[in-house]
DNA sequence: CGAGAGTCCTGAAGGC
DNA sequence: TGCCTTCAGGACTCTC
């Protein structure tokens, strides 16, 4: 499922297709995503010069010629969501629900979805604000996170740290899986309050969020010469985790057996020894 | 405002 | 073998 690594890799795949491209036409087979995609898209995007992609948390914001009497294309992949690139000699495959057909060699950018989670959306004009966009708390590999704005934020918190962090009005891009493995990594329990925590574990906590992110987007790093293949399919690096859905088997740190529980309807992952 | 539950959806996995 | 149930997940939205 793509969390903030997968989201950057898809970017950095899709960025040489698409940067100085221009769109000459639009397939919408499904528009029933998390919200419909805008039945005017086409009209809005087609004959536009994209000038580049920027991601904000785990959305994608295309710059379709956005200074220039277009704006910006709002894409999430939810959690079951893959963009790549292909060409319309490829025909589509079930869940196959957006084409996006480019001027240059015959390329299109295919949005495959299986859950239908994800979001397709657009924003009229220069500036890319949304509703989606506007409250989002800092990216977690910018100067803007650090130990001292998750002490600020998280006083007289009740919610437990591991729901905290996956709080995108807290900060961006920590899903299900990262904040396990950072909570390891910090060597905290997921379960404390929030508003419990010290300044300086919070401290650790960041340390731990980044070294996870780093970590993963250079994994995938590492796949992306391959990342878009002919098949479609995107080449997801295979993660390998300290605790996420290792419920059971001994901790790769102490041997104790990784333990999960639910959280706000979620599985969490912990070692009871190393995290307190 | 915060906390907790509900919601969308499909495919995989488990039970019988 | 095949049907049925349960679960997973991101993140908005609703209720209290």
């Amino acid at each position: 499922m793509p969390e903030l690594p997968e989201v950057e890799t898809t970017r950095r795949g899709l960025l040489p297709h698409l940067v100085g491209a221009t769109i000459i036409d639009v397939t919408v087979r499904e528009a029933r995503l998390r919200w419909p995609i805008p039945a005017g898209l086409k009209k809005r995007i087609v004959s536009r010069v994209i000038h580049g992609v920027a991601r904000r948390g785990k959305y994608l914001l295309w710059d379709v010629a956005s200074a220039d009497g277009g704006g910006f294309l709002l894409c999430h992949l939810g959690m079951s969501g893959s963009l790549f690139a292909t060409t319309a000699s490829v025909a589509p495959v079930k869940h196959d629900h957006v084409d996006i057909v480019l001027n240059v060699n015959k390329t299109l950018i295919r949005y495959h979805d299986p859950r239908r989670f994800g979001a397709m959306l657009w924003i009229d004009g220069a500036i890319p604000t949304h509703p989606l966009l506007d409250r989002l708390g800092p990216e977690p590999l910018s100067d803007d996170f650090d130990g001292a704005h998750l002490f600020r934020l998280s006083r007289n918190r009740a919610v437990s740290v591991k729901e905290f962090i996956m709080n995108a009005h807290v900060v961006v891009g920590v899903g299900n899986i990262y904040a396990s493995e950072a909570l390891f990594g910090a060597g905290i329990r997921p379960t404390i309050a929030a508003g419990r925590i010290s300044r300086a574990r919070y401290g650790l906590l960041v340390a731990a969020i980044r070294q996870t992110l780093t970590n993963a987007i250079a994994a995938g790093g590492t796949s992306l010469r391959d990342y878009v293949k002919a098949d479609g399919e995107p080449g997801y690096f295979q993660l390998v985790t300290m605790v996420y859905d290792r419920a059971q088997t001994p901790c790769r740190v102490c041997n104790t057996l990784v333990k999960m529980i639910r959280q706000g309807q979620r599985s969490t992952y912990f070692c009871p020894r190393c995290q307190h």
